[in-house]
DNA sequence: TTCCGAAGTTGACATTTATCAATTGTGTGG
DNA sequence: CCACACAATTGATAAATGTCAACTTCGGAA
C-alpha cells in the first residue's frame, strides 16, 4: 500500500471517527491491488471476503439473472462498496468489475467485523452509511416503479446538471449503453428517449448534454427530493 | 401500553440484546395507539418523529409521485418500520397506512438515537437490521430490473408457497390490487398474468393459490437465492 | 336475504418498451 | 492515417404493459 493511500481512506466518513487503534487494526490486514479495465472484482453469490475501497479509477456494480444483466450502480473514488454483505457475512448480491484501470484496497471482512465489535464510533459510522445506502436504494425503487423510462432519463439529466454545479452544459460521465442499463432500458430505447427530450429543451451530442430550456425539462421530469436528492 | 406489549417488543431482534437500562429508557417515552383501517400513520416527506412498532393488525408502506402511487412493502406484526429515517433524522421516504385495525407503538426518534449512542449492543442490532433491509431492497431492485411482470408474479407465488411451509395450496395474503401494485403492474395486467400462468401449473381461485405443476412453474420463474431468499 | 359498492375480470385499444437488422459514427492500436 | 472493433443510431416490427369501459363477482350492511 502506498503511504498516500492511508490518509485518503482515513478521511472517508466510514473511517474518520474511529479510534487510531481500530483503524490500524483494519489497515494491518489490508492489501492493495491495481486492476486493468473490465476485470471482475466480485461475483454475486460468492461469500463476502472483503470490504472494497476504490482508490482510483472506476467500477460498476451489476447483477445477473437468467442471462440478463443490469447495471446497479457506478462507484467512483474514493468510496467503499459492498459493506452490507461484509457486515452480514452473507453472499454478495451484486457483482463488481472495473471500468477503467483501478486501484482497490481490500479489507478482510473478518477484520471489519472485529473493528465493528470493538469500536463504537466505527459502529456508529457504519449505521450512518448503511442507513444512507438503504435510503438510496429505496429512492431507486421509487424511481423505477413510479416513472417511465423517459421520466427517469429526464430526472437523471437534472441530477447530473446539479452534480455539475448547475452548469447548463455538462458531461454524461458514462457510456450510453451503461446509462441505458442503469436506467433500466435498452440502448435503442435510450437513443429514442434522447430524441424525445429535444422538444423539452435538451440537446445531447456525444457525451455532452446541453439544457436549453430548464422550465420545460422540469415540467416533464418533476424532480422530487424524496427520489432524486442523494443527500436526504 | 399493555403490560403484554413490552415483552413482545423486547423479543424483537432489534431490542433483544440491548441493556435493560437502555430498553427502559426507550420504553419510557413510548406510547401506544390503536388505529382503525385505512389510516395514515406516516406521510412521506415529513420529518421522522418516531420509530414505529406494529404490534397487531397490518400496514402498508407506499410511495407517491406525480399522482401515481405504488405499494413498497407490507408490514406484519410484530415488526418495526422506518428505522433508517429515524437514524438519519431525515424525512420519511415512504408513507404508511393501516390496512386493518392495528395497534402501534411509537418510540420517539430522539430516544432511539440516544439509546443507539449509549448502547453498543443496540447499535450492533441496528447495523444488522439495516444491512438486512438494504439487502432486501437491492433484491427488490434486481427483481424489478431483471424480470418481466409475469416472472415477478411467478416468483412471488413460489416465495409464498415456501412461506406457507411448502404447501401446494395457500393463501394470497393480499388483495389482488395490492399485489399488483407491489409487483409493479396494473390490476388488469395481474389478472391476465394469472391466466397466463395456468399452462405452467398454477390455479388461482379468489385468494386461494394451487400449484399443480411445480416443475413447470420453476422452469418459468427460475427462482434465485440472490433475489428471492429473504434470509440471505 | 337483498342490495350496494368495491374488487376483479374481460375485451378493445393505445402506449411503451424490446428485439432484430442494418447502418452510421467514433476512438484506438497498428 | 487507416482500419478495425465496438458503440450508437435508425427503421421496422413484435411483445409487454397500460388505459378505458363494460361487465361480473363477492362481501358486508341494512
Amino acid at each position: 500500500m502506498r503511504d498516500s493511500d492511508i490518509p485518503e481512506i482515513r478521511k472517508l466518513d466510514l473511517f474518520s471517527e474511529m479510534s487510531d487503534a481500530s483503524f490500524a487494526g483494519l489497515i494491518r490486514g489490508a492489501y492493495v491491488q491495481d486492476f486493468p479495465p473490465q476485470i471482475d472484482l466480485v461475483t454475486e453469490g460468492d461469500p463476502a471476503g472483503f470490504l472494497h475501497v476504490l482508490m482510483s479509477g472506476s467500477a460498476e456494480l451489476y447483477a445477473d439473472w437468467n442471462g440478463r444483466e443490469t447495471l446497479m450502480a457506478t462507484v467512483r473514488p474514493v468510496s467503499t462498496f459492498i459493506l452490507a454483505a461484509t457486515i452480514r457475512d452473507g453472499p454478495y448480491l451484486m457483482s463488481a468489475r472495473t471500468i477503467e484501470k483501478s486501484r482497490v484496497v481490500l479489507l478482510p471482512s473478518t477484520d471489519v467485523r472485529t473493528a465493528f465489535e470493538q469500536d463504537h464510533e466505527f459502529a456508529r459510522a457504519i449505521v450512518g452509511e448503511l442507513a444512507m445506502c438503504y435510503r438510496s436504494v429505496v429512492k431507486d425503487t421509487k424511481n423505477l416503479k413510479l416513472r417511465t423510462s423517459l421520466e427517469r432519463l429526464a430526472n437523471y439529466l437534472i441530477r447530473s446538471h446539479l452534480h455539475a454545479g448547475a452548469a447548463l452544459e455538462f458531461d454524461l460521465l458514462m457510456e450510453k449503453r451503461r446509462l441505458a442499463s442503469f436506467l433500466g432500458m435498452t440502448p435503442e430505447n435510450l437513443s429514442r428517449a434522447i430524441k424525445a427530450l429535444r422538444p423539452y429543451g435538451v440537446r445531447i451530442d456525444g457525451a455532452t448534454v446541453r439544457i436549453t430550456n430548464m422550465e420545460d425539462l422540469k415540467a416533464l421530469s418533476k424532480p422530487s427530493a424524496l427520489i432524486d436528492d442523494y443527500a436526504t
